[in-house]
DNA sequence: CATGAATGAGACTTCATTCAT
DNA sequence: GATGAATGAAGTCTCATTCAT
């Protein structure tokens, strides 16, 4: 069964291509924990190829780049990071026909679990986003049309029953993901050790926070 | 009258203590738009020196470091986010003893002159406090006991008059934050050229998602 | 067998250890060269790099520091200057039970072949000696405590005997050592071409100065 | 009554001839003081300024260059270490003809007055002798053939009369030097701090060392 | 005369990347 | 495939010196 960190898939991935070394999964790893904690221009290569007790030249010769070495591992963090909202998204409307409040509190359960599984490379990704461009661009196309459209209709849905305040979509998803993102950004990266409250709990206060917040008057 | 841009008063400072030279100006001046644009440590001082049209030493002889340049930019700007978010705390809600939307309306449109004002010092820290723990503990002392005392007690008086849900402060404090920054960030950084609706509109949309948000049910 | 050159040793050890490069020998080998003729501070990486037919970086590669690379020159050198200096004085007494006179030459003899093939490194030693406080300090715990109380136990017996003069140790030693060295950083560094009389001949007439400023009158 | 301290000279010469200001003086008594300290490679011109409380441009207007400032503090510092020695001598042995213990006694006790009055400059000066060959060069012709020849005749007598070895004389003065000057340099460089014994009592010693070193067997 | 802002050459150092072994 | 020595471009910073004010 397929985990949910992005670093067994890493492995999984490249156990099945072209039998990967230990090395590999080595560098990978040390590289994801040191750019989470130092950021990526900060930790140099000659660091991580001692902290994976690998010579230079390997990372090199594996991935071309230091450039290519952040994106084999942020690219699968990205692939699912959205796609699987929009899955969730769909299925959890689709099925259960619920409120925005059980929607939302669903979705954000799913993405807690996937970032806290992958704390570091979610680090690794808030602090990249905002100097590259390229990585923004590579995000967007996967939230595709169709998605889109789903979530769209599905929003108007909600307004029509007057469930939730009638904005613009884009209004009101952008609402949504800055809630969440930042919410994220400060249980993950600002204060990681501040636990002020249980994940249960943070969860359904974050949850209510935003149901409420898009309710109509 | 002293202006709300920090430019201007890194300029009135230096014109008043030191006779402050042109190239000075244009050194920082400058120094804030490239650190914006490709942050910091992507920025080397000889590129600035070079956009300046100045010597790489000149940019030494005044201000030591690059550090240093950046602490200069940046220092101003902290100085006056949180502290004035703090007596506009207190003054909003004595004055007029709104409810809690009319006190977060207030302090949103204030912190949007100010940013926007200071478009690229925001985006410099911003991205600077991912990195740099010095930084948020220079950030901190000036979130006054005082300060935080009082929006306490007023957050308290809320909650006893039934306004808004019953939750430690701090959780609060912090949604309220997450939001606000949250928002800014993406309004500033992100989606710079996105531009959804008016000012007045998007600070009206925020304030209520905040103030609903916060509601008791 | 060992050679008593220090150059050589370094080859030795790095060949032993490391198997150390020609480029790292050359690098060496210049800076050897260079730090004496010119002083350390005087001496920049890059020339040794140009003169070593090496990149800069290469140099910062193996020793990481320009002081490093002093320090990886100068350290077996007083490794070897003083305490070989202690065993002889031990083993030369012990062995013979000669007068003064004939230990004094023995050290002598032994210091001027020492510091003849080493002369270059006795060069920056003495430069460096006189700038760096942390190279005494290097230097002093080599002096051990049992090799002191040797020294000291063997002049009170010459003492005693009424050979030398009664005079405190440390005044004794320090009489000795000033000669000595003054003798060589004259014959090593400020007069080098001048050849006033064989070495056979210098080393006789020092003995006989130094042993007969101290014998008891 | 004219000093023997080379300061008050500077002082006395620079007003005798254009009005000096204190500030070049304040240059001079800085700039001795930190070159002693630190080096004169490592003392920069902005720190003499700062210290002096002078624009960095005074000094450069006043001395040219770093290295004349240097000169400027060192020369007349050579020009009485030498000649004084030699007309001491000349004098010294003319009136008493006394024993050469005599005269080596009255040689020290006059230097070490000399170099205990200006310690910061014979700092500068041992420290800088072992870098720049100019000083030496410019050093030497104080040695007046003149000088020379008186020292070698009484030399000569000396040794006619049996009282001292029959050594060539530069040999004997090279002895006597290496002597003196080891003994100031441990006295005044190394072991400032370290006082074994009065000053009375160390001239006694280090005269009687030597001219028993250099009696006839 | 004095100032100190400005300069620019050059110092030390880092680091991603290459390549012979 | 793995190594690690070597590279060289680029970065931060220092400092003696100049020159307009």
């Amino acid at each position: 069964m397929s985990s949910d960190n992005i670093l067994d898939k890493i492995y999984e991935k490249s156990k099945l291509s072209n039998k990967e070394t230990t090395k590999q999964q080595k560098i990978v790893e040390i590289a994801i924990k040191m750019f989470a904690e130092k950021g990526y221009a900060n930790t140099s290569t000659s660091e991580i190829a001692k902290a994976a007790g690998v010579a230079e030249g390997t990372i090199f010769r594996h991935y071309g780049t230091k450039e290519n070495l952040l994106m084999w591992v942020i690219t699968p963090f990205l692939k699912d990071l959205i796609p699987v909202i929009a899955r969730e998204f769909i299925e959890g409307i689709d099925k259960d026909a619920k409120s925005l409040e059980e929607f939302v509190r669903i979705v954000i359960q799913n993405r807690y679990e996937f970032i806290n599984k992958n704390q570091d490379i979610f680090c690794i990704v808030v602090k990249e986003f905002l100097y590259k461009d390229v990585l923004i661009k590579e995000f967007i196309p996967y939230m595709s049309n169709y998605v889109l459209d789903f979530i769209y209709t599905t929003l108007d849905k909600f307004k029509a029953s007057g469930e939730i305040i009638d904005l613009p979509n884009p209004v009101i998803i952008r609402m949504i993901l800055t809630s969440v993102f930042g919410y994220f950004t400060m249980r993950f990266l600002l204060l990681k050790e501040y636990n002020i409250s249980g994940k249960e709990e943070e969860i359904e206060l974050l949850t209510r926070f935003i149901s409420r917040g898009l309710k109509a008057p």
